[in-house]
DNA sequence: AGCACGCCGACT
DNA sequence: GTCGGCGTGCTC
């Protein structure tokens, strides 16, 4: 690393991608030196201010480069070498990610990649590499032939499913009801896409990491531990490290993972499957906000176009309106798999119209009699509430005082477990104060209803009732409190699945994924909150939801009992009921379609934020309609509506306050067009007097929520 | 984004 | 007199 031979015109030019956001005035790669030539996709270590920084080159030439300084040039400082450089497709995904969403090619490269990259040493590195290659080369047996007795016959739906999606070109929907069975056809994809090209690699990916420790089971039970890697933020720094490089070198035939893993390095990909694709976790939702559903459909594209092909799977019993709208265009192929295993029977829908109740009734009483008659018979009941905590506001009668958080415009959560006020936005938690803070009134009551308050209320009302061992019947909570600890989700399963458990109190992670045996009885509480709510995404959820939470009811079709899902609600004659009813998906989109349709919404039409955070609304504010202005002026523009700022349903979070305006265009080229150029005339508008005070900006494209 | 440099308030 | 607050500006 002397400077002296190195000052010479000897040597050659890289272009590298570094971390770097996009706002700032630096290109999308910075010119580096370096005494040899390097591949593009080389992982190298560059000086960049006082530090040193991990980078990708992305290009070689001997020439020097023009329009910078070549004295200003620093000196490659390390080569990461002992693997094989990031592939042209690899370099491609990124490159489109980037420019779509709107973000540099280095933040979404560097974060794609193993975050220790940034503090291994070279060092480090070597003995890492040189590690990892005595253990290859000491042979872990790289095409074990899975055992053919642990495979399963498909039925008949479930072959006629394969067959059709391994030899589709283009994206294949797997539309196959809850328990249909949609994992035996993923996992016999795999089978025979890997027994076709012994290099072969597969990608799964599932929306949650709760998720992932049931498909790797099953994963690792068919092929075997060695040959599957996993790619989710619950590894640590040293496990991600090796998980990522087995993929990247293809000693990991299989990749199991949730959205970040769709930027994994994979050189050999014959398959992706996106399980549960309507799922909103795909979209990234801070950072680069890119939607792993897409990228997948787009990179399984890429590898086709250049490469030995891909196919795509998007698993789903209610799809995204998106793919729905795609499969009825014949953009992607649909394949119906309606037919639970097993012959259990799709629930029942029971709406209970809150009109006809009791007035102020907590549970009405055909529940707690349904629950207790399960019960007796030895089955368990689930009932779902969307919120934590006890109540989720505290109140004074006497001054109208209300649980307001200091630093947002959200009330705090009482929570009796630990007597806090705990603010579901910002994390700050205080003790209960004894009497009203401002009046010192000591009669202050919990106002509204949460899991913590549901599950003291359910034990009232079956207290007295027994199981069939004479026991009192017992109740359990799980949400996002109850599971925090590490490993307590397993040992909640665990005690559920045992039977432990008569009836399961929880937010919507239960109705995810798991299943439930002996549950035959599913009630859903205030469906009606997103029935109404100003999101127009929130009735696609909430089928979602609620078709996913029935889902968990009577997947063991041994049992006597129909399994039902009840339903209370104010509004019973609701379209969406009625498809629900019918377990009817098909009819629920056409419905759901038809409004986007007439009111010009996704996916007829393409939408962009720009989000502000500032220290005053007015400067958040004043910095969007700067930019929305600047936005009118530039290419393509006319193509656009540009909608005024807004302040976010939550203005104020951790003293920030936040707003956003939306972009819309029914051509996606023209929204992009636009996009392309406004980051330019962003920084403009962030230096506006008027804009002082503005903390960041971000432009969120195909946004979920607005 | 980091991380320097830089210019004003309360402490060992 | 320093320690440190975060405003401004730069990084091949």
């Amino acid at each position: 690393m002397s400077p002296d031979h190195h000052t010479t015109a000897s040597g050659h030019w890289l272009d590298v991608v570094v971390a770097t956001p996009a706002h700032r005035a630096l290109g999308d790669t910075l010119t580096y030196r370096h005494t040899d030539e390097l591949a593009a996709g080389t992982l190298v270590r560059v000086p960049l201010g006082s530090r040193t920084v991990p980078g990708v080159v992305w290009a070689c030439t001997d020439c020097p480069p023009t329009g910078l300084d070549p004295d200003k040039a620093r000196w490659v400082a390390a080569v990461l070498g002992g693997c094989p450089p990031l592939n042209p497709n690899w370099r491609t995904l990124v490159g489109f990610a980037a420019r779509y969403y709107q973000r540099s090619l280095g933040e979404v490269a560097l974060a794609a990649l193993p975050p220790q990259l940034r503090d291994l040493q070279p060092e480090q590195w070597l003995r890492k590499m040189r590690k990892l290659a005595k253990s290859a080369a000491a042979g872990t047996p790289h095409t074990t032939t899975p055992d053919t007795a642990i495979w399963p016959t498909p039925s008949t739906e479930q072959q006629a499913g394969l067959n059709a999606l391994v030899q589709a070109h283009q994206p294949v929907l797997l539309f196959g009801a809850t328990g249909s069975g949609k994992t035996e056809v993923y996992l016999q994809a795999a089978r025979q896409l890997l027994e076709a090209d012994p290099m072969a690699q597969v990608l799964v990916m599932v929306p949650e990491i709760n998720l992932t420790p049931q498909l790797q089971q099953r994963f690792v039970d068919r092929f075997g531990q060695a040959q599957v890697a996993l790619m989710h933020s619950g590894l640590t720094p040293a496990q991600r490290l090796e998980h990522w490089l087995a993929a990247h070198t293809g000693r990991a035939r299989i990749v199991l993972g949730t959205r970040t893993a769709v930027l994994g390095s994979m050189p050999r990909l014959r398959l992706i499957v996106v399980d549960e694709e309507h799922d909103p976790s795909y979209k990234s939702q801070e950072g680069a906000r890119y939607s792993a559903r897409d990228l997948a459909i787009y990179r399984a594209q890429l590898e086709t176009r250049h490469g030995a092909g891909c196919r795509v799977v998007l698993g789903s019993a209610t799809p995204s309106l998106e793919t729905w709208h795609a499969a009825q265009q014949g953009r992607y192929l649909q394949l119906d798999m309606p037919t639970r295993m097993g012959g259990a029977e799709p629930p029942a829908l029971r709406l209970l119209d809150m009109a006809r109740q009791p007035k102020g009734t907590v549970l009405p009483p055909a529940v707690v009699s349904a629950m207790t008659e399960r019960a007796a018979r030895g089955e368990q009941s689930l009932v779902l509430l969307n919120r934590r905590g006890y109540a989720p506001v505290l109140a004074c009668h006497a001054c109208g005082w209300k649980s307001h958080c200091p630093a947002c415009s959200a009330y705090r959560v009482f929570h009796k477990m630990d007597r806090s006020l705990r603010c579901h936005h910002c994390g700050l938690a205080e003790p209960v104060p004894r009497a009203c803070p401002d009046c010192g009134n000591l009669d202050i009551s919990p106002v509204g209803k949460g899991t913590e308050q549901l599950e003291e209320q359910v034990a009232t009302l079956l207290g007295g009732h027994q199981r069939p061992d004479g026991q009192p019947l017992r109740v359990a909570r799980m949400d996002a409190d109850t599971t925090r600890a590490q490993g307590s989700l397993e040992t909640q399963l665990a005690r559920v699945h045992g039977g432990e458990v008569d009836v399961l109190v929880g937010t919507q992670m239960v109705a995810k994924g798991h299943d439930f045996r002996r549950i035959t009885l599913v009630v859903a509480l205030n469906a009606d909150a997103a029935l109404f709510a100003s999101d127009y995404r929130a009735t696609e959820r909430l089928f979602a939801l609620l078709m996913q939470a029935g889902g968990r009811a009577g997947r063991d079709a041994s049992l006597s009992q129909k399994p039902e899902l009840w339903v209370p609600t104010w509004n019973p004659t609701h379209p969406l009921f009625g498809a629900l009813k019918k377990h009817d998906y098909a009819l629920f989109a056409a419905q759901q379609l038809q409004e986007r349709q007439v009111a010009q919404m996704p996916p007829f039409t393409h939408q962009a934020l720009l989000r502000a955070e500032a220290r005053t609304q007015a400067s958040a504010q004043a910095f969007l309609n700067a930019a929305r202005e600047a936005a009118s002026t530039l290419e393509g523009a006319e193509h656009l509506v540009l909608y005024p700022p807004v302040p976010l349903a939550i203005q104020r979070v951790a003293h920030v306050e936040r707003a956003h305006m939306l972009l819309e265009s029914t051509s996606r080229p023209a929204l992009q067009h636009v996009l392309a150029q406004w980051h330019t005339a962003l920084a403009a508008c962030r230096q506006l007097p008027a804009a002082k005070g503005l903390i960041r900006w971000a432009i969120d494209v195909d946004p979920l929520s607005i």
